[in-house]
Order: structure tokens, then sequence, then C-alpha cells
DNA sequence: GGGACTTAACCTAAGAGCTAGAAGAAGTCC
DNA sequence: GGACTTCTTCTAGCTCTTAGGTTAAGTCCC
């Protein structure tokens, strides 16, 4: 935790060096110790060093206003590549990103309903980073890591990262290594809503010195934590299970198995439910994919300003409500961004009533300086978050590949 | 949040040693150094700083064992003086504490229902401050700070830190800067339960190394969620606030003016109202303070095997167990501690049934992996945890007593 | 076209910290 | 009394930061 030796001052300061130049795109050595809060020496110390890693590159000159032109510094996009996974029940999606987080590439895998073993997971998975990796022309050596996010809780165990996902039938199932060991890349598996979390951190509407709640509204619920732009894990990196917090006790059966869960009142099914139940036009015959057709049609008729489909919101918000409220007084957190394609596609109509709600329920200080919004990125950002966590370990680590190898 | 240079390392170095002593007693500068994680020679400079400095003192030899002796060092309790302070509705506590945190005075000043005042009180503690020193004979340049638990929510708003207390009528009340103006001493106020979390951290059952829920259950009901061994305030301060958490949407009314909290189920007087309603004696006539005695009633009847109360328990921990899930769910603690007057009476046979109600509905990962037990202090330790956080912030100077002046 | 002015980047010395390993101090034990 | 142990202190070498001066690379005006 703590720092020790004068050495670790420059990790601290490359790591700030890093953030700064991915917060504030390409600038001057001078503009970059003002904002990484180093003297102008040091900045320009770091960053030769950087550039002479290849980590940071030249990016050009500002035109003189009468003195020497400052030359330009930004991350160098091509000092190594990052593989984003998002693990889906149906389906995984691979993504190949630069430095930068530009993606570059993509697969997208089906994966069959009658094999979703882990070891045949992990074996689709090898095989799709290798395709990727071809089709890009990228060699496996520029290949900082892999990061997978995945639906589901992911436990750390005494060293090793267990996923449960009862989805797809996962038990206890050691995701990371599996891939390490099949691909010889640093592996780094985290539930799809902290990818997401992340992700929206650095290309959402999140504050880096802000706490912030990403709640996430889809067929499950889920939120993710993040205190000053870092995730927040918990004990063993299962936190943020918000959809399985109790609204009602005893309430309406969830698929956790207990009941009354925040998720049983607000996921995409509840909904769907009490659009159907409202005399709401459910698109298709309900159940499996027909929640999303529900839930446009819900949208719409809410949008054409249908009466009933606005009751269904009101309802819908009154949960909502009561559950942001709870993260408000629990937390305390400066802002609750709300995402995930339930919250997204309702979200315009659903997020005024929602604060409504909350702003009735919780306790007045912390909710009067919160901020309620919604994500600025969808649900099939997960790939991109899943690589932005490799590369949030790497800057912070001072830009040191060693570091991503061990945990 | 990021060190910077040269001299915040040796500032670490210092918190670490002081850290080290305050956990493991006096020990020898090798085992300082094996346990704060630094060389013996730089465990030497900063022991020998910190001697020069008074904060440490000499303790005495070890008996040597065929080598030269072991010369031992500690915190130097007599460096200076803390003053505790918990601020209850009916009456203001003020203890004296040397920098071990033993307690070496108290003084205990009734609050007349008529003059809560934040003036009034303000002047009250001032004056409880110097009689408090006077009688310890105690000079004012010793005290490093004074610390405050009150009753309520405490938010940092732009700088100054206001508190809302509507038992005692306060709202937007700036204590400290009230205090600070009054003592000339630095001033720092929290909330009661975030002081009692603190106080268990350092004295109790808290690991260092581990994320914490303290839940206090007592006529309301909070909590202190502690990470890593420090207390997680959330973006305004306020954050920890469990007992208005929802429970049953739209159930029994709260005295926060929402309805369905869980405070309206396991806060004493909806215990004690329970254990009425099942016909159990209730000690003294219902209301003011004859919750006490209707929960003493009621654990002495359970004790003795008495039905009733068994069932009231029961009916208690199926609410305080879904309390707990719920913390289990979102924040993923390694430990979750119960205390608070209620808390502590009940909890021998409460928490079992608690343990039961919790696991039928957490999430098994989480839940697999934690910790239920009973806070080792009382919830007469406010003042100490008050003055805990004085040291806490002291220590995580380095000990710097300029540090503490200033926010 | 040349000199004065501006602005950015680099360099150097001084100060502070840490580590490893050697030296010194203070005992025990035979 | 000398050998051995164990703890503490000292020294040399390295890294890092900062402050302030120097160099580089322009603009602008006469």
């Amino acid at each position: 935790m703590t720092r020790r030796t004068t050495r670790d001052v420059r990790l601290a300061n490359r790591a700030s060096v890093l953030y700064t130049l991915r917060r504030e795109g390409p600038i001057s050595r001078q503009d970059i110790a003002v904002r990484a809060g180093v003297s102008a020496a040091t900045a320009a110390n770091v960053v030769g060093q950087l550039l002479e890693e290849g980590v940071l590159g030249e990016a050009g000159q500002l035109p003189s206003n009468g003195g020497r032109p400052a030359s330009l510094t930004g991350i160098n996009p091509r000092y190594g590549a990052i593989v984003g996974i998002d693990l889906g029940e149906t389906a995984v999606r691979l993504e190949l990103f630069d430095l930068a987080l530009q993606r570059t590439a993509e697969v997208e895998l089906p994966v069959g309903a009658d094999d979703q073993r882990a070891e045949a997971i992990a074996d689709l998975v090898a095989d799709g980073v290798q395709r990727l990796l071809d089709g890009a022309g990228v060699e496996r050596e520029r290949v900082l890591g892999l990061g997978v996010g995945v639906p589901g809780i992911v436990e750390d165990s005494s060293g090793t990262t267990l996923v449960h996902a009862p989805s797809i039938g996962w038990e206890g199932v050691p995701l990371a290594t599996l891939l390490a060991e099949r691909t010889g890349l640093p592996s780094f598996v985290s539930n799809g809503a902290k990818a997401l979390g992340t992700a929206e951190a650095w290309f959402g509407a999140a504050g880096e010195d802000q706490d912030v709640m990403v709640c996430l509204i889809g067929t499950g619920v889920g939120a993710s934590f993040l205190q000053h732009g870092a995730v927040y894990r918990g004990a063993s990196a299962s936190a943020g299970e918000w959809g399985h917090t109790t609204l009602v006790l005893d309430g309406d059966p969830c698929r956790c198995g207990a009941h009354g869960c925040l998720e049983a009142y607000v996921g995409a099914p509840a909904i769907a439910r009490r659009w159907l139940a409202a005399g709401g036009d459910g698109g298709e015959p309900a159940g499996g994919h027909g929640d999303e057709a529900a839930i446009e049609r819900l949208a719409v008729a809410a949008e054409a300003g249908d009466e009933r489909a606005l009751g269904v919101l009101r309802e819908t918000a009154r949960y909502l409500g009561a559950g942001v409220s709870d993260l408000v007084n629990l937390i305390n957190p400066d802002r609750v961004v709300v995402g995930g394609w339930v919250g997204l596609r309702l979200g315009p109509l659903l997020l005024p009533l929602v604060a409504e709600q909350a702003g009735g329920r919780a306790l007045r200080p912390p909710f009067e300086q919160l901020t309620l919004d919604l994500c600025r990125l969808g649900p099939d950002a997960v790939a991109l978050g899943a690589a932005t966590m490799i590369v949030d370990r790497f800057f912070a680590a001072g830009g040191q590949r060693a570091a991503l190898a061990a945990p």
C-alpha cells in the first residue's frame, strides 16, 4: 500500500504523467508539469524516459506565439495492443485496441448453448484472440494483456479469480488462469458491470476525483462503484450487486433465489410484465428475448404520451427511486449514472421520475449534492471497459509491462 | 493522493512506523523495520527523529539472549493529549486521552432540553474542555485536537463541516468551526457511528487490511464502513446511513420521513413494540426511555427460553438478516460487526439467527467468506472513537502537529 | 536583415531519502 | 578473558526532486 523508496516516487510520477496525457491529449511538457503536479524538470525527465521506452510519442508542435514553440507529447497508441473481451451468454465479442483505446479490430463468435463448458469457452476465446491478432497483423508480443468482462459474480479467492455465472452454468471457473495458459498473455477477468463502469469513468461522465455509482439496468441489474476513478471491488471482488439488495421483504421471487430483490422489480422482465399487465403491446409473445421488444414498445408508447405506458414508468420509477435512494443514503456518491440497455432506452423519460422518487425518500443532505444522469456509453462497451482495465493497471504501474504479468 | 517528492517518502515511513508501534506496542528498532516494511537503517533513522521530537519514547530493554539487548521504543503517551467528545441528546461527555489513547480524565455535562441551540452547546463544550484540562492539569498547548461524535448527519460542504441533527433541532450547524473558534484547538466533527467504527477498528475486531462494516443498532440504526482501517466517508461525508435503506417499500413509517426503512424494523422502538405486541413485559410504560427497559426484559426472557421472546428475535432477525444481506451483496465486506446497545444486548442470541437469515438471502460467494460477529466495544466508546480519529490523522500525517490544524 | 524579446526545453548543482553492508556497542557463555 | 550473538549506527552509493540558470527556437519591430 505505502510507497517506500525513492524509486516509487518516480513510478508515481510516471503514472501521474500517463493519466494526465490520457485525459488531456497531446500537450506540451510544461502543461504536463502543471497538470500532473510535478516540476517542469521532472516532467521533462519522465517524458524523456517514457518517450525512449516508446510509451509516449511526439505529437507535433504548437504554433509559436512569440517564443519557442511547444512540442507536444501524447500517449503512443502503437506502443502496444490490448484485447477486450465481452463474454456474453450467446456470443463472445473480442475487440482489439491500441494504447489510446481506439478499437482497431473485432471478432464476434457465437456460443452454442450446448457447449458452454469453461474449457470449451476458453478454447474458443484463445482461438478468437489468435484470429483477431492475425487479422490485424499484430504480433502477440505487442499485446499488453487480455481483459474479460463476464456476466456473473467474479470472486477473488486466495490468489485466483473464480467466476460464478449461473446463467451459463459456471461455478467457480478460474477463467483468468485458463486464458493465461492458453494465450500466454496476462489475463484479467472482471464482472461486466465493473468493466462498463470503468469505461464510463474514462470516457463518460464520471469525474476523476469523484465517487460515482454506475447503475446498469438490463435483463439483470448491477452496479459499479467508482471511488476516485477506480472500481471498488470489495473483499473478494464481488461488490456491486445492487440488483440483489432487498426492496420488498418477501416480495417477488428473483432469479437469484431470494425474494424481493431490486432486480425483480426493475429488471427488463419485470418491466415487460408490468407493461403487458397494463394492457401494453408486447410485440412478440413474452418470454425469451421478447423483453426487448416489449421494452421498445413501452418506450415508444411512453414517448407518444400513452397514459398506460407512463403509468408503467411511474411504477418502475417508484422502485428504482427507492433503489437509488438506498445508494445515496448508504454510499453517498457524488454522482449516480444510469445505463444498461433498459436504462438507456427508458432513461430520458424515466430519470426525472426516478429523481423525484429518490428525492422523496433519501436523506436530504446527501441527495442535495447528487447528480443523476444517463450513461454516455451503451451496454456494448463491455469489451472497451475490459480493455480499459488493462490499460488502467498498466498506467497505474507507471507504464511498466512487467507489472501486468504479476497479480 | 499521490506522493510527489522524496520528503513524502519520509512522511509515509514515519506514518508506517507510528501505526506499527501503536499496534504492536513497544518493540525494538529491528522489529520495527520488519513490521513496518522498511530497512533497519531507515527504521533507526525515523525512530531517532521521532524520539527527538518526543512522539516516541524509550520503553526499557529486552533481556539479552546472547547478544546486545534490544532497546524498546513505543508511542510516548505524554507527547500530547486529545479530547474526545460524545455529543448526545441529553448530555455531553468529554474525555481526555493521552497519545496512547488511554483515558486520563472525563467530564459529563447535562444538556437542558430547552437550550440545544448550537451556540449554547458550543459554549458548553468549550467550557467543558477548559474544565477537563484544568482538572487534569494539562496545558492547552499540549492538546493535539478535539474530536467530536454527533448524533446525526455530518456533511462536508465546500470546505466546512455541517451537522444536521433533527433530534436536537440542528440544521446545517458548522460545529467544528464554532468549537475551533471557542477553544483555539483543531476540531474535527464526525458522525457518532463513524467514530465508533474507528474505535472498533483500532481496539476491536476489525483487521487492518480488511473491509469491515460496523453496524450499530440502538434507538437509531447506522453503520460505519472501514476500508483497510480507514472510515469511508463518501462524497460529502455522510456515507453509512444503513438504517435508512429500504427494506419494505412503502412499509412502516420511519422518523426520517420515509417509509419502510431498516431502522423502522430493527431500531429499539420497533423491537420493543414487537415485544409488547407479543404480550411481553415492557417494564415501564412504553415510549420515551421505556425502550431500554423493554429490550432488557426481552433479552432476559429470551435467555430464559421464553418462546414469545424467541419469536420476537426470530422476526427481528428476519429484517436484520435482510439488511445484512444487502450489505454483503452491495459492499462485499470481509467482516460485519454488530454493535450498538441493542445489538450488543441481544447479539448473542440474535446473531446466529441473523446469520441464518442473511445466508438464505445473500449471494453465496460473498457470503461464504464473510465473518459476522459482535462489536468488542460498547456504545459508550463514541468519545474514544472521536479521539481516535484525531490520533489517526496525526499518525497519517507522519506525526506532524501542523497537519492537524489544516483540513 | 538584425537585435530585442518571449517562450519552451534542457542542464546542473544542491538537498533529501533509501538501501546494503561494514563497523561499533553491549551483552552471554564457556 | 575471548569467542560468539544480536542490536544499533555509520558510510558510501544511488535515485529522485527542485530551483534556477542556460540553451534553443521562434516572433516582432525598427
